[in-house]
DNA sequence: ATGAAAGCGCTAACAT
DNA sequence: ATGTTAGCGCTTTCAT
């Protein structure tokens, strides 16, 4: 295979049709009247040719791209995918293509690619990252509009999609206290990490709307499954009395599992486990497959994109929304063959 | 912030600056012969109007966008990713930007990607996907280059970079065998798969070049830590003696890993254990962390992105170009504190 | 129903 | 050193 064949011009099209280019555009395009003989001979001499429209000397007439850029603040990564499957999706059906900017976490080359994606003029631009914190704008003001997805803007005028993570600790917890769990400990990642206080935070209060209390202050450390572990190891310690935690995501509840099954605790008639993520190869391969909270970042990609599609048709929608996050029950919540 | 400001023109900059477009042209370029005073002046008008010239436009004149295609063959995921990062990585630095397609193991979805990125007039495409089986080429001919990465193509004169798989096992099992294993089991995916067979080959292969034979015929079944758990059982049960497992992937070795713990048998002591993928989430947070055969897809990304940089520049690389495996070692096969 | 011509934003060859 | 002009591939009036 390799390079062969030339791009052909609507100029050769038009020659083998023996038509004019202006002729040879509308019948590409079904615009115009032309006779339907006319029609068919031209866009057989295009399939013979191989033409393709050449998209950027369209765009030079059009002024749209139909392409977005998409940047994604730190890296490509577990959560960022999603959003962009999402978003490509909902884009790919509108026609559009995606530019794909990889962010590294370093300003210099964002500003680079924002330069870089405006230069191809892209139509719009979806910004998503691996945090929900929210961050700067990408840049004070832009000749064309801007989503942010996952991540969100600090600035309130922009729009910015992301998950409802207090709902979804509220789900959470809701289903543990509907299994009868009443001493819920809580142990999740760094105290810096914005969606650890969120979620923190949020459990607290759902507890103490229950008029109970968390069965300890809630153990920030590492989102990882060494933590997870530790933490069962300092809870039991502790001497805390706990038949429940509400870890900060699956990783930390897996090695909870891990830990508490060490410890001849049984999940879930001893300690009931609930994750956030629903990371499917964590979730699933925990022994027991684990309870979680998906924030369903597929959807949030998706939408991201019908927003930035229609603020680019002109109906833009400011502000910061959130979006539901779903709890998905297995059996570290709900033993099998006996369900709630 | 949103859409505010209208792109610049290079006709609006020279105007500005009080000189010809041509002027201005080059003046941004840095062509042509100009008075010092110009070129500055024309660059601070530039400035001023956040000009960002119209690449369409450009290419419109060089015949190239500096920009390429990637689509995957199944779907964004955790293969595709590296290679991904890599591509985008070895580009970005030339200046060039991604488009990014998602095949979901649709052909339809597939031609129609190429279609797409042909008429966007891309200066050559990346394939990659999720498993590196040989495919058919994405079209028997076509005006750009085209570099298959991770997956292979059936075209043996495609250019293709993928991981070499055989040369990865040797490299296990002569790991297994300088840490004293002479009884080594192979637990790996489905029958079926591409990967699945080469490794287990050559593992039977490297085994008898030592005067050994595998402990057990391979154990077929799936990549996932349950099957690895279930296949530790199944050896058992087998009454099999074994002192290592070199497993098909990490997720298969840590199950293997959980199932060991459970019977009583030590890792590494008892029972050495070598994954493959290096997934550092899996090998690092396994019990204890997992030896592993890393395939260096990011270098993947980055090799296939130089040659096809090279292939647009007029210099193919045709055939199917292997990339060493590296042994990452843990402590599944060398205990902490004693190293081989 | 079809063709001719202008113009989208830019570069490069050619004048001045 | 700077300006003028043609033309890249395409769409779209406006003639015919």
């Amino acid at each position: 295979m390799g390079t062969t064949e030339r791009h052909a011009t609507i100029a050769d099209v038009a020659a083998l049709a023996g038509v004019s280019v202006g002729t040879a555009s509308k019948a590409l395009n079904g615009r115009g009247s032309l006779r339907e003989e006319t029609r068919t001979r031209v866009k057989e001499a295009a399939r013979q040719l191989n033409f393709e429209v050449n998209a950027g000397a369209r765009s030079l007439h059009s002024g749209r791209t139909y392409t977005v850029g998409m940047i994604t603040t730190d890296t490509i990564g577990r959560f960022s995918i999603p959003v962009l499957i999402g978003a490509e999706d909902a884009l790919g059906a509108g026609q559009m293509s995606v530019f794909l900017c990889d962010g590294r976490d370093d300003p210099i080359r964002e500003q680079y690619h924002v330069k870089t994606l405006l230069s191809r003029r892209v139509d719009g631009i979806i910004v998503t990252g691996r945090r929900t914190q929210a961050r700067a704008p990408i840049a004070p003001v832009l000749p064309v509009p801007v989503v942010y997805a996952f991540i969100s803007s600090t600035d309130p005028e922009d729009c910015s999609i992301v998950p409802d993570e207090e709902g979804g600790t509220r789900k959470a917890i809701e289903h543990l206290l509907a299994v009868g769990r009443t001493r819920i400990a809580h142990v999740t990642g760094p105290e810096h990490h914005h969606s650890a206080q969120v979620r923190a935070a949020a459990a607290a209060e759902r507890v103490a709307e229950a008029g109970l209390a968390l069965a300890a202050p809630p153990l920030f450390g590492a989102w990882s499954e060494v933590w997870g572990r530790q933490s069962v190891g300092i809870l039991l310690a502790g001497g805390t009395e706990f038949d429940a935690i509400y870890c900060g995501n699956d990783q930390i509840a897996r090695g909870a599992a891990d830990a508490l099954r060490a410890a001849g605790r049984r999940v879930p008639e001893d300690v009931a486990l609930v994750g956030f993520d629903n990371w499917d190869v964590m979730a699933e391969s925990c022994q027991p497959p684990l309870t979680s909270i998906d924030m369903n970042l597929e959807g949030l990609g998706r939408s991201a994109a019908e927003m930035l599609l229609a603020a680019i048709n002109g109906a833009p929608s400011p502000g910061r929304h959130a979006r539901p996050c779903q709890l998905v029950v297995r059996e570290s919540t709900v033993p099998p063959h006996r369900p709630a």
